[in-house]
DNA sequence: AGCTAGAATGGGAACGGTTTCATTCAATGT
DNA sequence: ACATTGAATGAAACCGTTCCCATTCTAGCT
């Protein structure tokens, strides 16, 4: 009953090895049983099992600390409960969120997610990628950092489901979640225009890499046409030496001859808008008079004076939504129906730094 | 030659049905040598084979598109490549961050992270330890929400290492990788101090479930005493209705009568920084005129005017030091060194928020 | 020539489960 | 009393590997 008792119970009681696991035979032959009846008895056939039958496994499960091995489960029924995500950058809030999302949706579906970050770099997406196959993951929801690898193919031809976030892949056509970029770059025109900007300058990642970007870009330029508007696009990569960055922001300030147009600059994601605040904040310059607005919402967008203005992703549906769209491709006669698109309406945080005067 | 018999040969070449992935045997009999000649290829020991026998085992490989099942593997061999990785809350940059040298520090030596959140609940944190048994990962990282649940110590029990991240756990001894509290604490009073600060309050968020606020908030009670400080502290849940912190901070900085004494803020972690300045910035308070300070850096630090003084833990390398620190547990004969404790210094930014006047 | 060491290869037993199929046995119908 | 059924259980095959043993063969030695 003491203390000590209780733990020579705990660490001794292991018939054979103390540091090994127990195995499903162990218990069989500790309750005295066949090691198919406790089979059953963890894979949810209880009501199989006589009442006393479970009593005597249970029993013998709990005294050996047994856990079923999920490896030898998957080796034999082929169903790993593992779904794979991969990331193109896991320290963008906008991938967090997404893995947020998508973490919840499956273990409320008893899977797990096993999560990669390739830092944008194509060849650990290959590495991550065939990672997972050996896994045999029954899925994988990827935001893809380069051109679909062969490892992506491979994949999807052994029959695993593919659902693409946020970006696209050019010569291969999977199930896709993301944005409704049109509709957001619309809406920050639409914004900005409300708002009496003229003069926009639309600061992006460079685009080779992430369709989304190019997406944007593309549709920022097509518009600015459309519309009759001022304006210009700088796309570079952040992280680099910042003063391209103010020096090209100078640039489109500095007042013209010909040009009285109130300016705005419009980032195409939060790093973006983190970086894009910061030269502006060096340079003095007072949000608002100068507009400022950026797709991705951030946790400090509402802190800068006098607030930044945000277009915001539904990123924890569109994680959800991922899993979700994978568990309709995993039933069986949906394997081949054609690849869906699903996206989704950014939402608009009007702040100060759209507010000019 | 043409790309028509090529794609035949990719697709239908299968000598089974074609969605199903290649098994090590297939390829032997393709090839046309044993499975234990496959194996030995894919296992790093093909100086023991034959060019000849490389030659024909790589052109059936690829042919199938074979990929070793990582499950049979770990089956067989025990080791299966994997490393838990258990947050209490994926949204902190610093758990992020911890995650990113983590994450690398594995790639590096060959094995996957496999994240869980848990949102702070003990549940979650008992199921997600369960099901990373049930992998028989080889070793956990964890940033343990709750007690010690039972699950730890079987998984302790079972031989699986264990390094606890930031959090200790009040009856369970094991390997820990954390910031050095006491020194933390003790360098922002020292700052404080230097700028003039006499009357101080220290935010957290609840102490209960966190083994690192506590300390924190230990420290600062202890060292408010012995340099003969005034203060006071704070420990309220954030995401609550903000007035509580609100009213809270409006009274600590109401001006009394008996004392002129400069007032400074200390946030204990980097959400409750956010909180605190959303609440000044509320209540139009300047900073530095009353001083903000914060434990983890934050990516938009300097951009709040005048700048937000943090110390910042060096998470990635925390990361990386308990990977590092699992290995080693993870050579047999360190297996029962007693208990390890990994202390960082947290890193001075100094920012306008301490700059009095 | 006869013998041996060592390299190259393959056969088959694990690994820890699931699953199919057979067996036992008590209860029911006629 | 006997056939029929269905519930409870177990034996053995299988999942895709690894790994311990053979086994074969060639080259080098006495």
């Amino acid at each position: 009953m003491g203390t000590v008792s209780f733990n020579v119970g705990n660490c001794m009681c292991a018939d054979t090895t103390s540091t090994t696991q127990a195995t499903i035979l162990q218990v069989a032959q500790d309750a005295g049983v066949s090691k198919t009846s406790v089979s059953r008895y963890f894979s949810g056939e209880r009501y199989r099992l006589s009442p006393g039958m479970q009593q005597r496994i249970k029993a013998s499960a709990t005294r050996l600390g047994y856990r079923p091995n999920q490896m030898a489960r998957s080796l034999k029924g082929g169903r790993s409960r593992l779904i794979g995500m991969v990331v193109a950058d896991i320290r963008n809030p906008f991938s967090i969120d997404v893995m947020h999302g998508a973490e919840q949706a499956c273990r409320e579906q008893g899977l797990s997610l096993v999560v990669c970050n390739t830092d944008n770099d194509p060849n650990q997406e290959r590495d991550h990628l065939a990672l997972l196959a050996s896994y045999r993951v029954e899925g994988v929801i990827i935001n893809a950092a380069g051109q679909p690898s062969q490892e992506l193919s491979a994949l999807a031809n052994q029959g695993t489901p593919l659902i693409l976030l946020d970006r696209t892949l050019s010569d291969y056509d999977a199930d896709i979640v993301a944005l409704d970029n049109r509709q957001a770059i619309d809406a920050a025109l639409d914004h900005l225009q409300d708002q009496g900007y003229r003069d926009l300058l639309y600061v992006s990642e460079p685009t080779s890499q992430a369709s989304s970007r190019q997406a944007r870009l593309e549709r920022f330029q097509q518009q600015l046409k459309a519309r009759n508007l001022l304006g210009k696009w700088l796309c570079l990569p952040l992280g680099q030496e910042a003063h391209h960055l103010d020096e090209a922001i100078a640039a489109f300030l500095a007042p013209e001859a010909d040009t009285h147009a109130t300016k705005a600059l419009l980032c195409g994601n939060g790093n973006v808008t983190l970086a894009v605040t910061r030269s502006l904040v060096r340079q003095q310059v007072r949000l608002g008079d100068v507009g400022l607005m950026g797709i991705d919402e951030l946790p400090w967008a509402d802190l800068i004076d006098p607030g930044i203005t945000t277009l915001a992703q539904p990123t924890d549906i569109i994680g959800r939504t991922a899993i979700h769209s994978l568990l309709q491709r995993l039933q069986a006669r949906d394997r081949d129906s054609p690849p869906r698109q699903i996206l989704y309406q950014a939402r608009l945080h009007a702040r100060g730094s759209t507010r000019p005067g």
